[in-house]
DNA sequence: TTTAAGTGCTCGCTACGTAC
DNA sequence: GTACGTAGCGAGCACTTAAA
C-alpha cells in the first residue's frame, strides 16, 4: 500500500476513475462514462495500480475482472465519494431563496394528480424555483433520469436499472368508467364484450396493469381506442359504448354523463413512484423536492 | 479473428521557483 | 505583485498486445 495520510500527494480524481472502473467493469465504457479517452482511463488504472499496489482488476475478453482488493475497496469508495458529494452539493438547501430550476418528466395523469398540490405548497415556501416538466413513456423518463437529463421521473415503473433510485408516492385502484347511459359491466363477461379505450403513452406499455391481470385470468380485451393521454380519455365515453379502466383518480370527480365502478375482476393496485440516479443522493435540493411531493401525495 | 486493454510518444496545461 | 522559465503530469493519437 503505498497511500499515505499525505493527501495533498494524492489525485483524488483517482477515486472518481476507480468508482466509474467498479462500476463499469469495463475499461472503455468505463471512460465513456466520466468522459475521457480509453488510453487516459489506462493510465489512470495504471497510476491507481501504483497507488494502492494492487493490479485491481484482471484483464478478460468482456473488459475487467476486480481483485479482491478492488472488490474491498467498491463499497468504502462509495460511501466516501457520496459524502465528498454531499460536501461539495452544500449540505443545506434553502428553499425560500434558491433560484433553481427542476426537470421533471411524468403523463398528463401524473401531472393532474402530483403538481396542484405540489405547486401549492412550492409557490408558498420556495417562489424562487421553476420546474420544467416534460412527457415521455416509462424508458424515456428512466433514461432521462440516468443520462442526467431528468432530475426527478414520475409514472408507474417495472424493472429499472440498479443505479435507480425509487420511492412510491401512493397506490391507487382501477376503476371502469363509461357513458352513463350504457353503465358499467358487473361481470366479467359483460367487460370482455365491450370495446376498450387503453392509455399507454407508447409501446413500452403495451402490456399494461389491466391487460396483465387479464392474462392472468385468461382473457384478453378488445382495445378500439389506443391514445397516450390519461386526461383526454374520459371525455371520449360519452355517447359510445367504450369502456374505460384507469386509475381512480382520473375520473376523480365523475365528469358528467358518465358512470363509474368496480372493476369485475381483481386489479393490483398501481403503485404511482418517484425514480432519480443515485448519484443525486447528494443533491440537498432534490432530496427537498422529493419529501415534498412525498408529503404532497401521501 | 475479433475485441478490448496496454504502451510509446507528443502536446498542452499547470504548478512552482526565480528574478525584478 | 507580476512576469517568465521550467519541470512534471495528464490526455490523446496511433499502434501493439493479449484474451477468448
Amino acid at each position: 500500500m503505498h497511500i499515505t495520510n499525505n493527501l495533498r500527494a494524492i489525485d483524488l480524481n483517482l477515486l472518481v476513475v476507480l468508482d466509474a472502473l467498479l462500476h463499469e467493469r469495463h475499461l472503455t465504457r468505463a471512460a465513456a462514462r466520466l468522459p475521457m479517452s480509453q488510453p487516459a482511463m489506462s493510465h489512470a488504472l495504471a497510476r491507481l495500480r501504483v497507488l494502492l499496489g494492487d493490479p485491481l482488476f484482471h484483464r478478460t475478453r468482456g473488459g475487467l475482472r476486480p481483485t479482491a482488493h478492488a472488490l474491498a475497496l467498491e463499497a468504502p469508495l462509495r460511501d466516501v465519494l457520496a459524502q465528498v458529494r454531499r460536501l461539495l452539493a452544500g449540505a443545506v438547501f434553502e428553499p425560500a431563496a434558491s433560484r433553481r430550476a427542476f426537470r421533471l418528466a411524468m403523463s398528463d395523469y401524473g401531472a393532474r394528480v402530483a403538481l396542484p398540490p405540489l405547486l401549492r405548497h412550492m409557490r408558498r415556501e420556495a417562489p424562487g424555483i421553476d420546474l420544467e416538466i416534460s412527457y415521455a413513456s416509462r424508458s424515456g423518463m428512466i433514461a432521462g433520469v440516468a443520462d442526467g437529463q431528468l432530475d426527478l421521473a414520475l409514472s408507474v415503473f417495472g424493472e429499472t436499472p440498479a443505479d435507480i433510485r425509487r420511492a412510491v408516492l401512493f397506490l391507487e385502484d382501477f376503476v371502469c368508467a363509461a357513458d352513463a347511459a350504457q353503465g358499467v359491466p358487473s361481470t366479467l363477461q359483460a367487460y370482455l364484450a365491450r370495446p376498450h379505450v387503453l392509455v399507454a403513452a407508447g409501446p413500452d406499455q403495451r402490456a399494461a396493469e389491466v391487460d396483465a391481470a387479464l392474462a392472468r385470468l385468461g382473457h384478453a380485451r378488445r382495445v378500439a381506442v389506443r391514445l397516450p393521454h390519461w386526461t383526454a380519455a374520459p371525455a371520449m365515453l360519452a355517447g359510445t359504448d367504450l369502456l374505460l379502466t384507469v386509475a381512480r383518480r382520473t375520473v376523480d370527480p365523475v365528469p358528467p354523463g358518465l358512470a363509474v365502478g368496480a372493476a369485475p375482476f381483481p386489479i393490483a393496485p398501481l403503485a404511482f413512484e418517484m425514480i432519480w440516479h443515485e448519484r443525486a443522493d447528494a443533491d440537498a435540493g432534490l432530496a427537498w423536492l422529493r419529501a415534498q411531493l412525498g408529503a404532497a401525495l401521501a
